[in-house]
DNA sequence: CTCAAACCCTGTAGGGGCTACGGAGTCAAG
DNA sequence: CTTGACTCCGTAGCCCCTACAGGGTTTGAG
């Protein structure tokens, strides 16, 4: 298969696809005799895995580090958890600091219920001063 | 003062100073003889205002924004108001979309409480089939 | 058969918001 | 007089794509 059906098999985008192959992530497919990129189902298996992954917002670097974990079968899969542990610790993390941040938005907002001139708006006053 | 001062006066970086500078957000201060920047509080209350802006997390376009509306007093504040409003709303669907993140994420680590091998591994084996 | 649309190729630049150099000049304290 | 902290400028890097530009190829309709 080629790059387009590849992508339209994993939802990924083409020029995505060639970036990961940049990057190393997936390995260079042969060509056909116009140079195109002919893809195997080892490939779509591969690239669902990394979108997977990417949709649960793993890092292109965790994602490597779980790709390697595929292609040794024989490791301890202790590395898989430890980047998911991390990465639920990080979306925990961004969640808090996410409520702090709209209690804080949401009390600036409450300051200027009714427009009134620049000059006098309690929320570019409130957000002159230091936070 | 120069921009290691300014830059301890607001909590904002000597280099990031110079970035608000090409960008804009700050105008070019005068220099001194020896091609230092030399600021004055204008710019210390400015420089305060977009720190704060960014401890928000608003966009730097919309603190562009903001600070236009500070230039010219007699404009209405609506601006300010959509700003907020509109950061609000991003803020609410990032934590929606983290919270989905969150349980999606922790069932997956539930599939492999104990280290096995890669090859076993239950969390591999649900990241290899489609989000 | 012809022609246009849709695909594919490579390489490079941009985005956001900084951050981190390298290589130089300036200034105050010891 | 020297050391160290400061400042200057310009450029490159970070992350993860995304979007060209300027070509070649395949496919299907007329």
């Amino acid at each position: 298969m080629r790059v387009g059906q590849l992508a339209a098999a994993t939802g990924v985008d083409v020029e995505t696809i060639r970036y990961y192959e940049r990057e190393g992530l997936v390995p260079a497919p042969p060509r056909n005799a116009s140079g195109y990129r002919a893809y195997d189902e080892a490939a779509v298996r591969r690239l669902t895995f990394i979108r997977h992954c990417r949709s649960l917002d793993v890092r292109l670097a965790d994602v490597r580090q779980l790709l390697s974990l595929l292609d040794c079968p024989d490791r301890g899969c202790g590395t898989a958890d430890a980047v998911v542990d991390a990465q639920i610790v990080r979306v925990r993390e961004r969640i808090a600091s996410l409520h702090a941040l709209e209690a804080t938005l949401v009390a600036l907002r409450s300051r200027c219920a009714s427009p009134t001139t620049s000059a006098s708006c309690r929320i570019l006053e409130e957000l002159a001063r230091p936070a």
